[in-house]
DNA sequence: CGCCGAGTATACCGACCTGTTTAGTACACT
DNA sequence: AGTGTACTAAACAGGTCGGTATACTCGGCG
């Protein structure tokens, strides 16, 4: 269940650049407006290398999903722990908003990539919309196990209240609805807090 | 500000049946992946009728969103006054929530479509963009209404949380990563009512 | 040496893309 | 009777889509 994102090292380095620019093309200007000629132009590459590499177009969105879910998996921690190291476990929940604002702020304006590629990948079947599930479920494990710490009186139920509270912050970010989601979810977040009765 | 919706009660009936086939199309299989020439194959008309009555393929998306922008305008307060008739004010906020529910499971299971065109609609100048922006704008200027009848300390700051509470919901709901999105946000809403002091 | 993996370059496939054009029909209003 | 609107039918443009085919170069390795 978790073996699938530990191929990754082994990348060429055509095959890098080519995950490099779909990246950045991807996220920026949409999954299905995007061609494989326009990521072959842009990585340097021939179409032909994309295909020897990827085998599909398909395959090469899940792994562009893949690659931002290992990112967001491994930052994510080493942040909360960077900013609220030696604080409480409600202390690392709030941290996470915090962070989310982080990540947001600094490379990705246009919201949340997997959201947004739910949005675009409407067949149920496609390969990408499991890593878009993955992430969300792991999202919201993490999530959990602070909440656990932190003594809520059901932790499932506050992570899901959490999750809810990072999708909308996201989103809001996003479109650019409101000034400052951040600040206005971390608020939501520690009323949620109080609610469940968390005193760590 | 509020005129623009007011031109389309004068649609022919073909035009009708393009938007009718577009709404769905463009919801179910995304707004890009979806050609002009599905849209008339199921709207049972030329090519020529979408150009003659919309003039362009961006302008037609535009008109779809409009629409969708129409109905949810007029149904979600008509909806919030018959379930919640003779409540309070509270009890009209938390119905929004309902509201969303009833929503979603009747004829929008994929999330909010809004978002959704968001994630596509990568040119800032797209003429759907504004809709969207109007979108979100008026549901919160309608929440916010909501707010300062509940007597809330900040009602312009509980409207911004409450808003994000809407597209958390709606995005959880739309990705199928939380069994009951509408119960997690209504008890949201509620922790959120309770610190902003709400007594009516 | 011989082979293979990784890569380039280029041409091609059929289908589909947004959008236009020409030609003609049906109907309502004045 | 005449005019404009709404529409159908069908072809056409110029380009892009995902994907494949052919032919070649280069470096490393046994």
């Amino acid at each position: 269940m978790a073996a699938q994102t530990a191929v990754q090292p082994r990348l060429t380095p055509a095959a890098r650049k080519i995950l490099d620019a779909a990246e950045t093309l991807f996220y920026n200007r949409g999954i299905t407006a995007v061609g494989v000629d326009l990521i072959a132009r842009r990585a340097g590459v021939t179409k032909k290398t994309i295909y020897d590499r990827y085998g599909s177009k398909d395959a090469l969105v899940a792994a562009y999903l893949r690659r931002r879910d290992e990112r967001w998996r491994t930052w994510l921690p080493a942040e909360v722990e960077r900013t609220a190291a030696g604080g409480t476990a409600c202390d690392r929940i709030l941290a996470t908003f915090d962070a989310l604002g982080t990540w947001m702020g600094g490379q990705s304006p246009r919201g949340c990539s997997f959201v947004n590629a739910a949005a675009e990948l409407t067949d149920p079947g496609h390969a990408g919309r499991q890593v878009i599930a993955d992430q969300k479920h792991w999202l919201r494990g993490y999530l959990r196990e602070l909440c656990e710490r932190a003594g809520a009186a059901d932790p499932g139920l506050l992570a899901d209240e959490l999750l809810l509270i990072h999708e909308g912050a996201t989103v809001l970010y996003g479109l650019s609805a409101v000034p400052d989601p951040v600040t206005v979810s971390r608020r939501l977040a520690e009323a949620a807090l109080l609610r469940a009765g968390c005193t760590a």
